[in-house]
DNA sequence: CTACCTGGCCTTACGCCGTAAGGTATGACT
DNA sequence: AGTCATACCTTACGGCGTAAGGCCAGGTAG
C-alpha cells in the first residue's frame, strides 16, 4: 500500500490562466490538438486534471482563448505605410504565425467565439484599408479575399504530405508508382518538371497569389476613385 | 438475466465499403465530424461497432475515404469552354460541396493522403489550364491561388458565428454590446453600414473574389504569350 | 482568538471513445 | 466431408472530458 503522499507542504506560486494557455500552446505545438488533452495539460504543470476547471470553464473555452492568443501574435503593422505594404506584411506575419501553430486553423473552423484579440485584428485591417480610401463595400471584399487567400494558402501548406524535396520525391513516387503510369498526366507533368525542380518551394507560391490580389484590388480602387471624381 | 438473442436468423445482405462511406457521411453531415464515432455508425448500420472494421481498417482510412467521396462530387467540368469558365464552375461546385458538408474542410487539415478521386480532380484542373496555354510554372501558381482561395473563403463561410440576418443581428449585439463601444470603430462599421443591410449575403463576396483572380490571372497568362512572340 | 469564507487544489466516478484479441455462424469450394 | 473465407459478435483495455464533492491554507470579521 503506498503511503498516501504527504500532500505536497509545498505551495508554489498558484498558477495563472496564462500559464495554462502558454503550456497549452506548447503541447499542442508538439503533438498536435489531439496531443492536448486536459490531463497531459494538467500534469506537464504539475496539478491533477480537475484543477484545471478553475482557471477555464470547459476545454472549449480553453480552445477559444488559444485561437485568440494566436492572433495576438500576428502583430501590428504600422498605419504610416502604404495599404498594400500594410496588407502584404499583415499576410506574411499571418502565414507565419499559423504555420508555427498548426493546429490553430483548424480550430478556427468550428469555433465561432471571435476574441478581443481577433476582432481587433480585424479593425486593424479595415481601418488601414478604408483610410486608404476604400469604399466600405470593397473593403469588405477586400478583407474576405485576402484573409480567405491566407487561411487556405495555409491549409494546404499544412495539409502537404511532405516538409522537404526529399520527402516530396518519395511521396510522389509512392502515388504515382502503383498505377496506369498515365492516370494523372498533368498533375505527373507539373510534379516532375516543376516542383521537383531544384529550387522550388511550395511557399514561394504564396508570394505570386497575395500580390495578383493585391494588384486587383489596387485595380478595383483605381476604378473606384475615376468614377468618384 | 436476458434470454441471450437468437443470433438473429435473420441474414441481410452484406454491407459494402460503400454503403459504410455513405452513412458515415450523413452521420458527420447531421452531428459534426465529432458525432460520427464508430459505436453510432455501427449503430445506424445495424451492427457491432467491431464489425466496422471489417470494411474499414481503421477510423483514419474511413475519414479519408470519406474527403475522397466528397472530392468525387464535384463533377467534372467540360473541357470544350473557356478555361475561365471552367475554373468558375468549378470553384463554385467546390465551395458548394465543401459547404453541403461542413466536416470534409476540417479532414483535409492534418489529412496527408490524397485520394484518386481528389487527384483525378487536381489533374483535370490543371490539363485545364495547360490546354488554354498555361506555362507549367503558371498552372501551378494559378491551380495554387484558386484553391486556396476557395478553401480559404469556405474555411471563413463555415466559421461565421451566424447562418442568417436575424442570427447575424443578435449575435453583433452580443460582442459589441459590453465593450468600450469605440473599441472596434471600423469593424463596427463595416457591420452596421455592409453587412447588416438588407440584401447583403456573404456568399455574394465569393465571386468579387473569384473574378478578381480570374482576372489577374488572364492578365499574367496575356502578359506572358506577349513575351512569347 | 475564534469562526467563517474563499480560492486553489485533489479524489473518485461516469459514460463516452478507438480498437486489440479472439470467437462463431454461414456458405462456397474442393 | 472437410476446409476455408467472409461477415459478423463479445469482451476488455486504456484514455478521454468532466460532474460532484472533499480538503486545506490564508484572509477577514466578530
Amino acid at each position: 500500500m503506498p503511503t498516501p503522499q504527504p500532500k505536497s507542504t509545498v505551495r508554489r506560486s498558484p498558477l495563472s490562466r496564462e500559464e495554462v494557455l502558454r503550456v497549452a500552446a506548447m503541447l499542442a505545438d508538439e503533438g498536435g490538438i489531439s496531443g492536448l488533452t486536459m490531463r497531459k495539460l494538467a500534469e506537464k504543470l504539475g496539478i491533477q486534471a480537475m484543477s484545471l476547471y478553475h482557471h477555464v470553464a470547459h476545454k472549449d473555452e480553453l480552445l477559444d482563448a488559444m485561437v485568440d492568443a494566436v492572433f495576438s501574435k500576428i502583430g501590428i503593422v504600422p498605419d504610416d505605410v502604404h495599404w498594400k505594404t500594410a496588407m502584404r506584411q499583415r499576410a506574411v506575419a499571418t502565414r507565419q504565425v499559423l504555420l508555427q501553430h498548426a493546429w490553430a486553423l483548424g480550430l478556427m473552423e468550428s469555433r465561432a467565439n471571435p476574441g478581443p484579440a481577433t476582432l481587433k485584428r480585424h479593425d486593424a485591417v479595415i481601418g488601414c484599408l478604408r483610410h486608404a480610401g476604400f469604399p466600405v463595400a470593397l473593403a469588405a471584399h477586400a478583407f474576405s479575399l485576402l484573409d480567405s487567400y491566407i487561411y487556405g494558402f495555409v491549409l494546404q501548406e499544412l495539409n502537404l504530405p511532405f516538409q522537404n524535396p526529399e520527402e516530396l520525391e518519395t511521396v510522389s513516387e509512392t502515388i504515382f508508382q502503383d498505377m496506369p503510369a498515365d492516370a494523372y498526366p498533368h498533375l505527373m507533368e507539373l510534379v516532375t518538371e516543376h516542383v521537383l525542380k531544384p529550387g522550388y518551394a511550395y511557399a514561394d507560391e504564396f508570394m505570386f497569389g497575395l500580390d495578383l490580389i493585391l494588384g486587383g484590388l489596387e485595380q478595383a480602387i483605381g476604378a473606384h476613385l475615376q468614377t468618384e471624381s
